[in-house]
DNA sequence: CCCAGCACGC
DNA sequence: GACGTACGTGCTGGGT
């Protein structure tokens, strides 16, 4: 039909990547075959399977679009349509940076097309003003790979992405989350194709890499527009195998529906206050400094303190402060913290050493690298939240990790007082209660730990009460302590050594204990053996959504490999339950924070905690509609306890 | 450019 | 005798 558009084709241009691409594949594992053949595995051995096809030998019509009347004509195309795979080519891997260089669209298989947007911000918006309607309209549904990257590009060009959304990314993570999932590898699994690699466009990544921007729309569209199609192409082949394997509604109920929610929040991002850690990073840099001086003298030598060999080599080759050092299987001396603090005594240099990498940690990962990353446009930090990585279903959070800003250390708390709300705002914390033990009581029923839960104990407490088989009131703070190691060893799969290890007592201890533990939670412990029997049986272990996680070592000759695969079958449905639980409740809580039209804005998700900038008259509605979202997300046999708290910044509220 | 060692979170 | 609690991201050094 659409000769009309110049018939664009094969002019045997080379291709290009786009920004999104390059984004899967940060996100994911690491990328694939680039060969000609590829091979599958069938039992242990691994056989040919096909030769490639490529863009070069399939049929397909590719088109530049360039001027309005084409577009119209397009658009009207589009809104017939009831189903849409789009993608953006742009100048950054950043949506929140990224610039739009192109727009490229498909409707029907190895057919598509490339929309180019100029440089210039007020021309880029007119061409979007016409695909308004189509990226708006709520009855088409859209299809992308990693379409979180194209809604937040969009939204910064004041386009709104509208109507269910089809993620071929997350659409595999949910059916093989131990699998990668950059499209150039599902489109040789799924489609026995090759596509257009990014670098042979913009060259390969490094100090000469080119933008999108730098080329011809004549030289990118074919690149571009086969990313559309191949997108579509993986749509068809997704769905029916979600389908089928009884996954669709954990895709379409719980995480296409969170999509936008990360975006949003992704969006508003963090304000950081970094005029403090200008402070802050002052103070450390100077006693850092001072400490270096110390170690060298006390070394008699100066040398790369954040160099784990020459830290080595001073404290167990010249001080020779222990006589059996242990070492890593490289040869090299162990140093890390377990084995430093069990050395303070023996030296005072040992006790320097931990210092100064206390204060090189918190300075080069967070004082000095946080403020680099404040945006100059929103004046906000703006994480990446991922949804496609672990095995158990939790989300990830990079450039930068917003998920493992320091909370214990009396210095890493100077950090987490810079994240602030946004002005006039105040910062609200709320997280789950113990959420995956209670799911462990939830998921084995054991009527013990239940009723610990029921009854509002604290659960290490009510533990220690049990197997120490003494009153409540009567728990010391060792035996509580030992009790939550036991807890929390429970929830890994946790050996006697592991445990006697981490309670610092002997392995005849750590086994009595533990038996004691199943006397007391005897549920606990026929619940972790069908969950090792059940991932044997089916390969995977199932969340309380019937997310899986996929063993194939729970059946291995090699006993530590088998071992890891079946703490792994205790672990996975618990933290994996957990990360279903929240992902509803943030759905839902955005839900009702938009029906209900507030202004404050959920900006950061910890794995069983959010934290909110809310502005002051909200202050109560908000709490309230967030404890509830969160208790309510899932029902179980024991209570969903979620606490929180407000302040000026994250650590106050926590 | 990649891996090892280390350290931060849950 | 080795192995030794889950899941992540990021920094640095040191070898290639």
């Amino acid at each position: 039909m659409m000769d009309l558009f110049g018939g664009g084709d094969m002019t045997g241009i080379h291709p290009s990547a786009s920004a999104t691409e390059i984004n899967n594949s940060l996100n994911n594992r690491e990328n694939s075959a680039s060969e000609n053949l590829f091979f599958v595995e069938n039992g242990s051995e691994t056989q040919e399977k096909s030769i490639l096809t490529s863009l070069k030998s399939i049929s397909h019509q590719y088109y530049l679009v360039e001027n309005e009347e084409e577009i119209l004509k397009l658009r009207e195309k589009f809104l017939s349509e009831n189903l849409i795979s789009l993608d953006t080519e742009t100048t950054s891997t950043e949506p929140m940076s990224a610039e739009l260089v192109g727009l490229s669209f498909s409707t029907t298989e190895h057919e598509a097309y490339y929309v180019p947007v100029p440089a210039e911000r007020s021309d880029a918006l007119k061409i979007l003003e016409l695909f308004r309607p189509v990226y708006e309209n709520p009855q088409i549904l859209k299809i992308g790979q990693n379409i979180k990257y194209d809604l937040t590009v969009l939204a910064n060009y004041g386009i709104e992405l509208k109507g269910t959304l089809f993620d071929t990314m997350i659409a595999h993570y949910v059916l093989h989350p131990e699998l990668r999932h950059n499209m150039d590898y599902l489109a040789e699994i799924y489609l026995n194709y090759q596509t257009i690699h990014i670098d042979e466009l913009i060259g390969a990544k490094g100090k000469n890499q080119r933008s999108m921007r730098d080329l011809a729309p004549s030289e990118v569209y074919e690149y571009a527009a086969e990313d559309a199609d191949i997108t579509l192409q993986l749509y068809h082949k997704l769905l029916p195998e979600l389908e089928k394997e009884g996954l669709y509604t954990l895709f379409h109920d719980i995480e296409m529906p969170l999509v936008p929610v990360l975006a949003r929040m992704e969006m508003n991002g963090v304000c950081l206050d970094t005029d403090s850690l200008r402070q802050t990073s002052e103070e450390f840099t100077q006693k850092m400094q001072e400490i270096e001086q110390e170690i060298y003298e006390l070394a008699g030598e100066p040398f790369n303190i954040s160099s784990p060999k020459q830290v080595g080599d001073i404290l167990f080759g010249k001080l020779k402060i222990v006589d059996k050092p242990k070492k890593t299987k490289t040869g090299q001396y162990v140093t890390n913290e377990e084995v430093l603090q069990n050395l303070k005594g023996r030296h005072a240099i040992v006790e320097k050493i931990l210092d100064y990498r206390g204060y090189k940690k918190l300075l080069g990962t967070y004082v000095d690298a946080l403020p680099l990353l404040v945006n100059p446009r929103t004046g906000h930090i703006h994480t990446s939240y991922n949804q496609a990585v672990t095995t158990t279903g939790r989300l990830s959070s990079s450039n930068p990790n917003l998920q493992n800003i320091p909370i214990r250390d009396e210095n890493g708390k100077e950090v987490r007082k810079a994240f602030i709300p946004d002005a006039g705002c105040e910062f609200f914390s709320a997280d789950y209660s113990q959420i995956e033990l209670r799911i462990m009581a939830h998921l084995s029923q054991d009527p013990n730990m239940i009723e610990a839960f029921v009854e509002g104990h604290d659960i290490h407490r009510a533990t220690a009460a049990k197997v120490y088989k003494i009153p409540l009131d009567e728990v010391t703070s060792t035996q509580r302590r030992n009790a939550k190691t036991a807890n929390f060893g429970i929830i890994y799969g946790i050996s006697a050594f592991g445990l006697a290890e981490r309670m610092q007592v002997s392995r005849t201890e750590a086994k009595e204990l533990i038996d004691e533990y199943f006397l007391t939670y005897p549920h606990v412990k026929e619940y972790m053996d069908r969950s090792v029997a059940q991932a044997r049986e089916r390969g995977y272990t199932e969340t309380v959504f019937g997310r899986r996680c996929y063993l194939p070592d729970i059946n291995s000759h090699n006993a530590t490999v088998r071992g890891y695969a079946e703490r792994n079958a205790i672990n996975a449905p618990i933290q994996g339950s957990a990360a279903d639980i929240i992902k509803v409740a943030m759905i839902r809580i955005d839900q009702r924070m938009r029906a209900e039209n507030l202004h404050s804005k959920m900006i950061l998700q910890v794995h069983d905690e959010l934290n909110f900038s809310v502005v002051p008259e909200e202050h109560d509605r908000l709490q309230q509609l967030v404890i509830e979202e969160m208790q309510a997300a899932y029902q179980m046999a024991v209570p969903l306890i979620a606490d929180c708290g407000w302040g000026t910044n994250w650590l106050e509220a926590h």
